[in-house]
DNA sequence: GAGATATTCAAACAATTGTTTCCAATGACG
DNA sequence: CGTCATTGGAAACAATTGTTTGAATATCTC
């Protein structure tokens, strides 16, 4: 029986690395069932339809995620004995947590597109099932980010921080890409422990950058609310 | 009465719209066409394909912005006679010019969701075309990058540049529903305008951020804490 | 004007999609 | 052994996809 994995997990597995390469609406259940070598309608018959498929793939990353990483902050919070936990630690531990998750399934490659793939996929349901899901444990992040950065204005934080996921998830849901480029230009080869390690630097500093200038006496008269014109 | 644009222009208004709400893949000719109050088989008599519809919404955006982004650069390089020009004042240059294409067409919002989508699109015609239709500017732009910042290693500057991309476009490309969140959280209305305010300072501090520790997994972070080291 | 060309239109095309159906195989339990 | 619920498999289902067709209409050229 242990000859090969449950059919459940072939699926997933196959699943995951699909939507990965080509993207969800572009990976036909066919695709799956075929390279999984299972039959069309166990689809169907384990997940009850393609959306729920899509979903049980994120979750069998995020779950083991939030408890690695509510577990690490719990530890962190401990050490630090209800003092103010600097920035950079709170980086590096949720760096260090996004990091082990996938690492026994050599996948953190896959898991990094898939987020980039659910963030793209702004108009669906899989941004509010993420959203409802495991906004928790973000919201417990930003909070211990606001406590390791009492200078900066709520919403210049609330940007900041966004500005940073659009960094790291844009880079490593793209690394395969780029890294085709990085290595015919620069002869190097990138993996992905070594982008994490330049993206550090950057991200810190970014974070701590000055504030904007504050010359909001200009009203912005463009991008308006209105659609540009009624399509009669 | 105003008489109707074009069907070709009907086309094109209405296709990149709904690609910027839903993505290609899940946005039919129908929807498109039915929509744009055309016939179903406009599309194929009028581009060929939905491929070739794609490229074309891409074109309407990024032909114009060459030709400017040339032009402004041209200008730059004229001011400069020779010289180096500041990091600053080509990331300045290139942001008024993404900034001014779709300014009077009202739709910065779509162009920059066009552009996440050709991203994350990995697989696929879009980026080759992109990269076949308009890499050379951005190859000019890099190369005066280099020149303005002569104390960064090769590789290190094109990361950095495609962790600044990542940000931009990751950002503003999922505005709509970064907005909601801050307005709700921060009674705070951030345009575009404003969100490019926010993003300046944030894009500097990470170009000039210190470099990583060279190689072999160290464990000093200290580094990084002061971000404001400058390079140039 | 007539003729040629360009465009629009409704309909059909072949292919692919997610999902469902029905039946055989399986295995647990009394 | 017999019964029954669970699971796997091939085929069919209905809906939707991009594309093509051929005739009708509009637009332009001489």
């Amino acid at each position: 029986m242990a000859q090969q994995p449950d059919t459940v997990t072939r699926i997933l597995d196959t699943a995951e690395v699909l939507f990965a390469e080509r993207g969800f609406a572009e990976t036909s259940l066919r695709n799956i069932t075929s390279k999984a070598k299972v039959n069309l309608a166990a689809v169907n018959y384990h997940f009850g339809s393609k959306k729920s498929l899509i979903q049980a793939v994120f979750a069998r990353y995020l779950d083991p995620f939030t408890v690695r990483f509510h577990a690490a902050l719990d530890e962190l919070e401990a050490r630090h004995e209800g003092g103010v936990i600097p920035l950079e630690e709170l980086l590096e531990t949720m760096a260090r947590s996004v990091l082990e998750v996938p690492a026994e399934r050599n996948s953190l490659k896959v898991f990094m597109r898939l987020l980039g793939l659910a963030y793209s996929q702004a108009q669906g349901h899989l941004r509010r099932y993420i959203q409802d899901e495991y906004g928790s444990v973000f919201s417990r992040f930003t909070e211990l980010v606001r406590l390791a950065t009492p200078d900066l204005p709520d919403a210049e934080r609330f940007w900041r921080l966004h500005f940073m996921l659009g960094t790291v998830i844009f880079t490593l849901s793209g690394l395969d890409a780029l890294r085709d480029i990085a290595e015919k230009d620069y002869g190097e080869h990138v993996g992905m422990r070594d982008l994490v390690r330049r993206l550090r630097p950057v991200v810190v500093a970014g974070m701590n950058a000055p504030l904007p200038d504050t010359i909001t006496a200009q009203r912005e008269p463009i991008q308006g609310e209105r659609p540009q014109r009624e399509m009669v």
